[in-house]
DNA sequence: ATTAATTCCGTACTTTTTACGGAATTAATT
DNA sequence: AATTAATTCCGTAAAAAGTACGGAATTAAT
């Protein structure tokens, strides 16, 4: 976030957090072969955000990055991955808080020299999550909080499509690397669903029999006796992840190249 | 940087400033199969740090690396690299400043609730130079500049060693996609050169036979018809980067693994 | 029994990666 | 002029990884 959606209440409270910084995280929501992010609008700004807050001295951007999670998802141990920071004089403008508004608004009268009106570095994170778990929830001063597909993003604020952008693009990467699925599948899961949840986040076609060759090379899902009737076709196979194949990948990495 | 090497007197310019966030450059350079990196010694600490500094209020981040970096080494144009950010509490201890201390140093009374005593995000860059190129030039806090291999470090203040580490490993994954050389080798090298660089960089050794064949392949190096006589042995080919060639691997990447 | 939708087994081909053998060149020395 | 030591670098063979498809099997509705 760069510009305080309740400034004025930040200010009050502001000795509490660090000054012209501050965190934004990039929520992916997978669900049913859809990728979607979860935006913020302010009240005061007809643009829409990514999810930002500040940092408190007490604790560290990891810390934050997770307390800002929690706050609009009500998840916790979320994995969220620090994948760049972004910061310029160009943030500041049209942000929507200027001390005349701000009075405006709330009374308050703060100096136009307060470094609330210098432009905040944002350090940001994505984390990617199955999107029936979150229970959305705004914060007071926003208007709303909804989940957008990724390629229909509405106006955003300052830099924010760029950085959703850098966001899934380091996702992307990141999936080559190191496993993914285990909070966004059910327990037990068909090959033609994990192969949509990759052909998804990747936003290409995979050729479904090489992608089970590959995928079945890394031991990271293991397959089941059971099958899972749903139509007039072959009934699919379930698969689980082997839980320990799997934080194995998380910690070393697992080459998964498509 | 962490903590201002210079408090007192940026506690009188601060307004030009962020506060609570700063940029840390990892400055490595090469020269005859060694890797070093540049690190500055304030005076009020027997303890190192990497090349940082403050962010002006009208400067982007990239804009303060790079002024960071030609202030300590009179390079301009040098491709810094973002890699990533580094913020938590304890960044804040240990630092060498208090309000007594500077007040000792100084004669000036800062408040203790002052910004200047919480802690600082660093948003960290990398870069790569030919050494022998850098004209290394302490600031006026600091008690000495100077380079150190990556493998004998000095004690460093906070997680600079840390800092240094993960840039090494960002610096190693780039050199797989991106090409380098260009400003650490001669206008005419000769393979085994070029060769050396790499293993340097990546602290491992590569056969020479596949080296040459991948970094051929990529065509973004030109053979001459030039020897260069250097000792009682066959004369190496020399060899030139082929600018266009480079530039695009530069913007597009170019796989080069080893 | 037929049909449509889907799952998934298997194989052939191409490209990339890895591992080495050994010949060629240079200049000092014998 | 032959020998020697140091180094450069050409080339090949085998293994591994990646790519492209054909077509058979299963299910349930008709």
């Amino acid at each position: 976030m760069t510009i305080p959606a309740d400034a004025t209440r930040f200010v009050e409270y502001s000795d509490q957090f660090l000054k012209n910084v501050a965190v934004d995280n990039v929520i992916f929501g997978y669900h049913e072969k859809e990728l979607k992010v979860l935006l913020q609008q302010p009240y005061t700004l007809d643009k829409w955000t990514v999810t930002g807050g500040y940092i408190k001295k007490t604790e560290s951007i990891e810390q934050a990055a997770s307390r800002i999670a929690f706050d609009r998802t009500g998840l916790k141990d979320l994995y969220l991955k620090q994948f760049g920071s972004f910061g310029n004089p160009q943030r500041v403008i049209d942000k929507g808080f200027t001390p005349q508004r701000i009075k405006e608004i709330t009374g308050f009268e703060i100096p136009s020299t307060s470094w609330i009106f210098d432009y905040f570095v944002s350090v940001s994170f994505y984390t990617l999550t199955e999107f029936s778990k979150v229970e959305s929830t705004k914060g007071e001063l926003e208007a709303d909080s909804k989940w957008w597909p990724v390629s229909e993003l509405p106006p955003m604020m300052f830099d924010h499509e760029h950085i959703i952008n850098e966001a899934l693009s380091a996702l992307r990467v990141h999936i080559a690397h190191f496993p993914i699925g285990y909070e966004l599948l059910p327990e037990k899961f068909t090959l033609p669903e994990i192969h949509s949840l990759y052909e998804t986040i990747l936003g290409k076609s995979l050729d479904d029999r090489n992608f089970t060759k590959k995928l079945l090379l890394t031991k990271i899902v293991s397959k089941l006796d059971e099958t899972r009737k749903i139509g007039r076709h072959r009934s699919p196979f379930l698969y689980q992840f082997d839980k320990e194949k799997y934080e194995e990948g998380l910690k070393s990495g697992v080459a998964l190249v498509f």
